[in-house]
DNA sequence: CTAGCTGCAAAGTCTTTGCCAGGAA
DNA sequence: TTCCTGGCAAAGACTTTGCAGCTAG
C-alpha cells in the first residue's frame, strides 16, 4: 500500500500531475479492478471511499490517465460503431491518433497460437487481430508538432 | 448489381426480412465502404440517393444486420468505455453476447505473425488479439431460450 | 389484409465542458 | 502566490424508442 502510494506519487510528478487524493483513490480502483471496468463502475466503487465525489471528475482523471499512458483503453474504438460488412476473416491495422482503420488480408496473417486453457464452457469463434500504431500522416504531424515546440 | 440486388433480396429472404428500398441502398453503402464507416457516414452517402431517409432508419437497418450477421462490428465495445490498467502485454478473450472481457496471458500466447506489407510509413506499435466468442453463462442462456421456443 | 418498415421527434445514454471555489506545489 | 483540480450543472455526441402512416408480402 505505502508501496503504490510511493510509486503513484512518483508517476505523477513525472508526468506534471498534481498528487491529489481523489486521483489517487480513482487510480488505486483502476488498478484493483480485473474486469475492464466502465468510468461508471470506477464512480460507484471509488463513491464508497469518497461520497462526494463527482462523475465528471471521475472521466476527466481517466482521460488524464489515457493521456500520459498510466492507462489504456480496451477498444480503440468506444466513441461510435464502426461498421464491416466484410464477413469474410481478416484483421485490421488501427491508428491510435486518428483511429482510422485499414484491412490486412487473413491470408497474409498467420493467426495467433494460445497455449494456455480458456475458462471452462467458452465456446471460441474467431479471433480479431488488432496490429496497432501510428500512420504515417499522423507520424508526420507529430513530428512536426514536437519540432514547433522545443 | 443485378447480381447483388439478387443476392441482397435472397439474404433478405433467408432472414425474414422485407425488401425495402432504403434496406438496399444502405445495404449496398456498406458494402461499397472500405473505410469501416459509422453510421452517420452511411447516412451521408444513403442521404444521396434517397434524400429523405432518416438517421433513425439507417440506425434502425444497421441494428437489424447485425442482428442477422450480415454486418459486423468492428469492436465489441463501443458502447461505452473500458479501461486497463494492466500496461503489460496481454490479450482478451471477448463474450460477443455480455461482451465480458477475461485477460490471457501473453506468455500463454504465440503473437499473431503479418507476412504481407504493411502501408507506408506505419509504425506499428503493438498488437491486439481478441479471441471472440461465447462464455459459459451466456451459452447456457441461449440453448435454454432455444428450447423454451421450440 | 397484415406484419413490418419509414420518417419524425422526443427521450435516453454516455461523455465533455465551463465555471468558480478550494487545494497542491 | 499560481496553477491545477474538484464539484456541479449544462451542453454535446451518439443511439434508441414510440408513434402514425405507408409498403411489401
Amino acid at each position: 500500500m505505502e508501496d503504490f502510494l510511493a510509486v503513484f506519487r512518483d508517476r505523477c510528478k513525472r508526468h506534471g500531475l498534481a498528487f491529489t487524493h481523489q486521483r489517487q483513490v480513482i487510480y488505486q480502483a483502476l488498478l484493483a479492478a480485473k474486469d475492464h471496468p466502465t468510468p461508471e463502475a470506477i464512480y460507484d466503487i471509488v463513491r464508497e471511499r469518497i461520497p462526494s465525489i463527482s462523475l465528471g471528475t471521475v472521466y476527466k482523471n481517466i482521460k488524464t490517465f489515457l493521456d500520459v499512458d498510466m492507462l489504456c483503453e480496451v477498444s480503440l474504438h468506444h466513441g461510435s460503431l464502426r461498421l464491416d460488412a466484410n464477413l469474410h476473416a481478416h484483421h485490421h491495422l488501427v491508428c491510435r491518433i486518428c483511429r482510422s482503420i485499414t484491412d490486412l488480408d487473413e491470408s497474409e496473417m498467420e493467426p495467433a497460437r494460445f497455449t494456455g486453457k480458456f475458462p471452462r464452457g467458452f465456446r471460441v469463434q474467431r479471433q480479431n487481430v488488432e496490429i496497432i500504431g501510428i500512420c504515417a500522416p499522423c507520424a508526420q504531424k507529430q513530428s512536426s508538432k514536437k519540432q514547433s515546440s522545443n
